[in-house]
RNA sequence: UCGGGGAUAGUUUAAUGGUAAAACACCUGACUCUGGAUCAGGAAUUUGGGGUUCGAGUCCCUGUCCCCGAGCCA
């Protein structure tokens, strides 16, 4: 795909082609994406997915996919499913190459017995508490564990024993010799085996210890000829140890590049995090549309060319981003503009009685089937026909008894134009005895059908709206951002993100009326709601009741024309 | 304090010793049967100091700030 005419795309590209240079991996670009099956992907994971199955495609290469399924305790099947289907569902695709770590649990076990009788590692008796304090700080060299200097039979015994399940948990490790005075902790003689009498999700209880990340990685990426493994920078200063397993043991060794790490604004990213969310109820679960998962994204409405679409447009560099979520939602409106269908629905409805409506034999209203583009951006998606009568709703915000400068919807003696039908100016407005206005007397203009008169008057204001008798009725959720500041971690003194949680950011409407073509919307069908934003109708849909999730808001100029008007106006009163 | 990394408009990324740019966000305006979409325009950037060079965001020296690291997590 990228020839010798393309400048290389990121920094990663530029390794890649220098290693094609030099020939250091014969021109292979084999890469893997390695998740811990420990809850749901998140938007990170489609950043760093779209990264290592990204860079296979860009060079004709090949992507893995392998569970880095190392700790039985935090691991789960569910998690694996659950990975694989929203991977698929962002379109990336490793063929038969699905691996698990825990694959290699047997190779890995054989290549420790050949660093002990390289007399490269130990079985080490230390508990929790005393290997970190034997491990000093960031000033001051470890110290040597008391039982670095077993012979090669004991280690050999020892950890034969350790592998029967003979010891408790927590009673002995096996241990990298390296070198305890090492700046870098990673190299101050690091623990390769932990006891753990857990049953794992595929080896059962097969195993009563497991291998820590930095003794399993490296050689997960060996043993399938891994190229280039990519990891965020997070795992900088693990390479070295990386490259030292590596070559102790002898075994083809791949390079690791680190890159950025990446977030977003008004959410935080991290598995425990969102766990904690999901246990506490905070929200409804993984799938919970304000969750930053992609399975919450998905189910809110997103669509995976939008969110790959965010994943290229964001670059990859070595530097921590904080991507605004305003280009996420560009990303999502850019896409849906274009396919999705534009429908009306009226969320808050207020009703509106046209006086002059005409009346059949019987003394009952007319209805006329009106014709509705079904998308302005795309004529191919063709048209259809919707019910007007004497009777519609239309929306609450789209009435105002005093109506501000600038405002061109309707009020008291205002005339707009209904989208697809006709002219109506209201005369009237009834109210109930608190004051609040339920019905509006409207007559109708019988020569703007189609959306303009004879006499070329002009009206600036443009409702949607629904006919009372065939709207559907629907629930309609409204979402906000599941915290308050850009940056949740910018919290008082001595309080953490939590603080800045938003309590308040989903909104139930109930009572909305749609048209009545969306009868037949199945769940995950994304609709532009005129003038409203882009919905997406969720799973919990009944045959007896609509719900719709409600993705992103329309850019809306007027909202922001008015707020600007009212500070400026509280400016002046304060003056 | 030690080790590892990083720093270009508000945000993210280009510019690979030769006119500092794009997208999103922001501000104007035009157009519109969605106050949507679209279009046109605007404001806004090289972490400080020194050096090399005809010329430095880029090379050298030196400061500053930010991130990561002391799991038997990944």
């Amino acid at each position: 795909m990228s020839t010798e005419t393309t400048a290389p795309a990121n920094f990663i590209h530029e390794i890649v082609e220098e290693h094609n240079r030099t020939g250091r991996f014969g021109g292979r670009v084999h890469t893997r994406f390695p998740p811990e099956p420990s809850g749901y992907l998140h938007i990170a994971h489609a950043k760093v997915a779209s990264i290592d199955f990204g860079l296979a495609r860009d060079y004709g290469g090949k992507c893995n996919l392998r569970f880095d399924d190392t700790n039985p305790i935090r691991e789960e099947t569910e998690y694996v499913d659950g990975i694989i289907e929203t991977l698929h569902w962002l379109g990336w695709d490793w063929e038969d190459r699905l691996y698990f770590a825990s694959d290699y649990f047997q190779q890995l076990y054989e290549w420790a017995q050949l660093l002990i009788r390289k007399g490269k590692a130990y079985v080490c008796d230390l508990s929790a508490d005393e290997v970190r304090e034997y491990r000093g700080d960031l000033t001051t060299p470890g110290r040597n564990s008391p039982w670095r200097d077993r012979s090669v039979e004991e280690n050999l015994d020892l950890f034969a024993r350790m592998k029967q399940g003979e010891f408790p948990d927590g009673s002995r490790t096996l241990r990298a010799k390296i070198d305890m005075a090492h700046p870098n902790f990673n190299m101050r003689d690091p623990v390769m085996y932990r006891i753990l009498h857990a049953e794992h999700h595929r080896t059962g209880t097969e195993w009563c210890i497991y291998p820590m990340y930095d003794w399993a990685h490296g050689q997960s990426d060996s043993i399938e000829g891994v190229t280039h493994s990519l990891c965020d920078v997070g795992y900088e200063d693990h390479r070295p140890l990386y490259e030292w397993f590596c070559n102790e043991l002898g075994i083809y060794c791949p390079q690791q590049v680190e890159f950025g790490r990446f977030s977003l604004t008004y959410t935080v990213l991290g598995k425990r995090i969102l766990k904690r969310f999901v246990n506490e109820g905070l929200v409804h679960g993984w799938d919970d549309p304000r969750m930053p998962t992609l399975v919450g994204l998905r189910r809110r409405g997103y669509t995976p060319e939008a969110i790959n679409d965010l994943c290229s447009r964001t670059g990859v560099s070595k530097t921590n981003t904080v991507i605004e979520i305003q280009l996420l939602e560009h990303c999502i409106r850019e896409d849906l503009n274009r396919r999705a269908p534009r429908v009306m629905a009226v969320l808050k409805p207020l009703k509106v009685v046209i006086e002059n409506w005409p009346v059949d034999a019987d003394g009952r209203p007319t209805v006329e089937w009106v014709e509705a583009v079904n998308n302005p951006e795309d004529e191919s998606m063709g048209t259809r026909q919707i019910p007007f009568s004497r009777e519609l709703y239309i929306e609450q915000d789209d009435y105002r008894e005093d109506a501000p400068k600038g405002w061109f919807r309707l009020g008291p003696g205002r005339e707009v134009r209904l989208k697809h039908g006709y002219y109506i100016k209201c005369h009237d407005a009834v109210k109930d005895a608190d004051g609040n206005v339920v019905e509006l007397r409207c007559t109708y203009d019988p020569e703007s059908a189609g959306g303009q008169t004879p006499d070329g008057r002009k009206v600036r204001g443009t409702l949607h709206w629904v006919s009372a008798a065939h709207a559907v009725d629907a629930e309609v959720r409204l979402y906000d951002y599941l915290f308050t500041k850009p940056d949740p971690n910018d919290a008082p003194e001595g309080q953490d993100f939590m603080a800045n949680f938003n309590h308040d950011s989903e909104t139930i409407l109930t009572g909305c009326k749609v048209e009545p073509g969306l009868s037949a919307a199945r769940p995950g069908e994304r609709f532009q709601f005129l003038r409203m934003g882009y919905f997406c109708l969720d799973p919990d849909t009944t045959p007896e009741l609509l719900v719709f999730n409600r993705t992103v808001e329309l850019k809306d100029t007027w909202s922001k024309v008015e707020s600007k008007a009212e500070k400026k106006e509280q400016e002046g009163a304060i003056r």
